[in-house]
DNA sequence: TATTAGATTGAGAACGTTCTCAACTGATGC
DNA sequence: GCATCAGTTGAGAACGTTCTCAATCTAATA
């Protein structure tokens, strides 16, 4: 009786049967032909020794690992870490697993782990680069990123220069609809604090400028400030900077999650309550918004994941398919962080 | 010139050198002896081929998969994505990836999972189990958790009646400072909110009775409220009922994380303010946490997951290796939602 | 009864690696 | 000149699966 202590294969399978491997194979696999008794035979020897087939013994014969790597800055990060849940989840139902790497955004991680998982076969990959604007990617390593071999889809930050598959929210738009909701209450001084360098974030600040110039309000391109990545605390500095040297400044807009924190820590530090002396507007949904009422700009997590899985199965089976981006709706979700701007409605 | 398109094998390399794969395999596994000159082409060949092995091919012969698999309730917990960040990184010192599993605190899915990653042959598992307190584990699936063939160790959570390597925080001496803390700023009525079921929470609350024994304090259990995991708002009602039935309450304890946002909501609610109105103490740090200066008994995440890890490496080459218990210190971080209570100060 | 189509079955190759074993090479000592 | 030895090398088995191919069996038909 077997207890899963030991691991049988198929011979075990085939001996305990009285039948050979390829017979098994018909009966586990089902495909073939496989006399009703045969099959009944086959059946109980696999249920009596708890048979699970070797899927590393599969893998090599079917070049499949039924695995799949997700690619990312950290797991720590609320976006990626939902975006994580979602894929895994996607992932289950096709009896895929899901390999973790962090890249910790640093380059060199990144390369590394796309070395490690294409060596380990893995059928695919989700990539949540690191690469920002401007920077390149040296030609010793651009066959990671754009061999054919291994199908792969960006998702959230696209690398310009190439052609992948790329899921994300539709960043532009989004943040043009949020900028225009702002200035419908009377905001024309919109501080905007964001790392720049992130592709999303540039998107982001495309509709931002979209909706100021529809406006006619004049972009001021010091009241937009950039973080560093791995700054820390810079939502703090750079609220701090931005409160300083324009002290016109009514709202506050903010690109990136990780960054309102500390905005807000700034905030509570100079006794600014939202919205009554500052309106705040950010993305990316988290406890901490729904805590402080904070306006926000939500994308659909779970959307992206189950997306960004689905194509990545199209393209597993088809190769060659088109490349395609798929944009998916963030919404404004409107709570209680912006208001008519104090300054405005007293002048009125 | 190898540029990563095309899959090489051992033995491309081969013929490429002009050598048997036997030698290229002495060479990159560095093994055995090979002369200088042979060396030399074989690397050649390598490198002109960007060969790298196959880890599949690889994982079937040497039987070790160079992968662990974490299963855990969810990775948007924080404590859990924390983990599995610093479980990732040490991993990867080692050449290991890690393999994740949501279960979802659903028994079904850890089953599910534990049998799939078994067939997988991961080198080793590392388990937060949702077995809680009270269910017992059917014969059926015992030996996925009682089986000696798979290293195994549980983090944070135990189960009962399973005996394996456990890594966890000292919750039982942590939570007793912690409380004791409270007394000590003059609280007698403290009240309690976890999910009772969890071998943590349950350590957390022996030390909570203690540090009330200790000071003669007489431990009223309707002050202790549970909450089911997968409430949604938990928190927030256990914090109501709580507030209601025992106006005489001038401390809240939290013992889960996940519960705290929403007990913050309502205080919010009822105009509350830590620590003039309630003292505030909770466990497991947070963004939130640091944001709203709640005093927090801090686990050290990084060093349980440095510590499973390690453990399980010890384990993999040692599978004899006698079972036992390592615990982490947790520490109680005091910022300033905990002050002499109101009542009892004017009652002085 | 002989023939044949179709159903059923097993032997064994292949996936890409590691590593044992045996064989070969030169050089040294007698 | 021959035995010995260390250093070097290659053939091929093994890991556990899938699946092709050919062989065997069954039953139905002529």
């Amino acid at each position: 009786m077997g207890n899963g202590n030991q691991r049988y294969t198929i011979d075990d399978v085939a001996k305990l049967a009285g039948v050979s491997k390829a017979t098994v194979g018909r009966v586990i696999g089902n495909y073939g032909s496989v006399s009703e008794k045969t099959r009944k035979k086959v059946m109980e020897a696999v249920s009596e020794l708890d048979y699970v087939p070797n899927t590393i013994a599969q893998g090599l014969r079917n070049h499949s690992t039924k695995t799949i790597a997700v690619v990312l800055g950290s797991i720590k990060n609320n976006y990626c870490n939902a975006l994580v849940y979602a894929i895994e989840k996607e992932a289950m139902k096709r009896d895929y697993n899901v390999l973790i790497c962090n890249t910790h955004e640093n380059l060199d991680k990144e390369i590394k782990h796309l070395q490690t998982i294409r060596s380990r076969q893995v059928d695919g990959i989700l990539l949540i680069s690191v690469y920002t604007v401007g920077k390149v990617i040296p030609d010793k390593y651009r066959y990671l990123y754009d061999s054919p071999d291994i199908p792969m889809i960006f998702v959230d930050r696209n690398i310009i220069g190439i052609k992948k598959d790329l899921i994300e929210s539709n960043n532009e738009q989004a943040s043009y609809e949020a900028t225009k909701y702002l200035i419908s209450l009377g905001h024309r001084n919109i501080g905007v604090i964001g790392t720049v360098a992130y592709s999303t974030v540039q998107e982001r600040l495309k509709g931002y400028r979209r909706a100021l110039q529809e406006a006619g309000i004049p972009v001021e391109s010091s009241m937009i400030v950039d973080a560093e990545y791995s700054e820390n605390r810079a939502g703090q500095r750079l609220a701090a900077k931005l409160l300083d040297e324009h002290p016109e400044t009514t709202a506050l807009y903010v690109l990136n999650n990780t960054l309102c924190g500390t905005v807000l820590l700034e905030l509570k530090r100079r006794g600014l309550k939202t919205p009554d002396d500052v309106s705040l507007l950010t993305w990316d949904d988290d406890e901490i918004n729904e805590l402080f009422d904070i306006t926000t700009v939500v994308q659909k997590v779970d959307e992206i994941g189950k997306k960004a899985v689905n194509r990545l199965f199209e393209l597993m089976e088809n190769p060659q398919s088109q490349v395609y981006t798929q944009k998916v709706d963030a919404q404004l979700v409107i709570r209680k962080s912006c208001s008519v701007p104090k300054k405005h409605a007293e002048r009125k």
